[in-house]
RNA sequence: CCCGACUUAGCUCAAUUUGGCAGAGCGUUGGACUGUAGAUCCAAAUGUUGCUGGUUCAAGUCCGGCAGUCGGGACCA
């Protein structure tokens, strides 16, 4: 596979790659590296895969993946204690397994690196370079609603840019949230000298009840570990209008967890409503923005589909018990 | 360190000048209507009133102490 070909691909399910020049360089490297922060969270959800199914797409193409078990950030951004953290992390770190990271991915815990002197040094050079505002408006999709703002909440994105140097990092993966502090993070990296790394967006998808975005916080997610009820439970609560095509959690699901495994989504629907339909993403996306497939077809094939897909991953879970 | 204000359901807030059964909206849950969900309609659940001591027949309400948050003042050789 040459360069070219390798690009389309990382395109692929993606919003923006910044800049596609600097990854060809990057590419020609012979294992450059990919890295993905996640603060530790009580539950892994779709969310967080949309970005880990990139990471095992990098992976295939040759790419050493770090993951950055943020604890540090999520303890500065009010997640909890230290310890509490910890704990999540090491249910986190099996999550990300689960969903098929290859062996030699490298588990990077925060704190075991956060508190050194050329890091911390680091974060002095970045604080004494960026203005309160930038470095709060950076937060502005990542930060825990808090009435009263923590000197902490500054210091994160700081970290963040600092982390990219640590882990030594040719490309940052991250969710369109993160923009902003990325965007940060390669404008001040080569100021202090160091060199910045290519960024990569992945969307967010909408939560369950059509909010913006699916989050842990306000349950409307379905978690990588949910048990087969759960998944036909949630799914059959969600929000999907008959004939809407965007924001519509179903078919976002359907986008990136079905069609980048495979061509094709078969619809088991009984005979009266039309009988059966084996269809890809753009037949599936004119059909149901034409109102020509019931939701309630949809819904029960991206249910079975997402037992089946994320059953494995359950499987894995339990194992490791 | 000093002064003041605030703290009530998951959230935002009510609870009369003068102590008398702690409420609403939103959210949540259930039902109706739809071949999904939402919208709409109906119904339900939910409280250590920040903690603590006191006054009183009776305290969210009055008094004392503590804590948290916010604001101001003071300190600045």
């Amino acid at each position: 596979m040459n360069i070219e070909e390798k690009i389309e691909l990382i395109q692929e399910g993606t919003l923006e790659i910044i800049d596609v020049d600097e990854l060809k360089e990057k590419l020609e490297k012979e294992h450059p590296i990919a890295y993905t922060g996640y603060e530790p969270s009580g539950k892994i959800h779709l969310g967080h895969a949309v970005t880990i199914m990139k990471l095992k797409q990098l992976q295939d193409l040759g790419f050493k993946i770090k993951i950055l078990l943020a604890d540090y950030h999520a303890f500065l951004n009010g997640k909890g204690t230290v310890e509490e953290i910890a704990e999540t992390a090491e249910y986190n770190k099996r999550c990300f397994q689960g969903l098929g990271l290859a062996d030699d991915t490298e588990y990077i815990l925060g704190s075991s690196f956060q508190t050194g002197s050329e890091y911390t040094n680091d974060v002095y050079q970045l604080a004494t370079l960026t203005t309160l505002k930038r470095a709060k408006r950076s937060m502005d999709q990542v930060s825990r609603h808090d009435d009263n703002p923590k000197v902490a909440s500054v210091v994160y994105p700081l970290m963040q840019t600092a982390d990219m140097s640590a882990l030594e990092v040719d490309v940052a993966l991250g969710g369109m949230e993160q923009r902003k502090i990325q965007m940060l993070a390669r404008e001040n990296l080569p100021r202090i000298g160091k060199e910045a790394p290519v960024c990569i967006h992945t969307p967010l998808i909408h939560g369950l009840d059509g909010d913006d975005k699916m989050s842990s916080s306000k349950g409307n997610y379905i978690a990588v570990d949910d048990d087969e009820k759960t998944i036909k439970d949630k799914i059959k609560k969600s929000y999907c209008p008959m004939g809407e095509t965007e924001g519509n959690p179903i078919l976002e699901i359907a986008d990136h967890f079905v069609f980048s495994q495979q061509d094709t989504l078969l619809i088991e629907r009984p005979e009266k409503f039309g009988g059966n339909l084996e269809l890809n993403k753009d037949e599936l996306y004119t059909m149901y923005g034409e109102e020509n497939l019931h939701p309630m077809d949809l819904k029960n094939a991206i249910t079975q589909y997402l037992i089946d897909f994320l059953k494995p991953v359950r499987e894995f879970m339990e194992s490791q018990e």
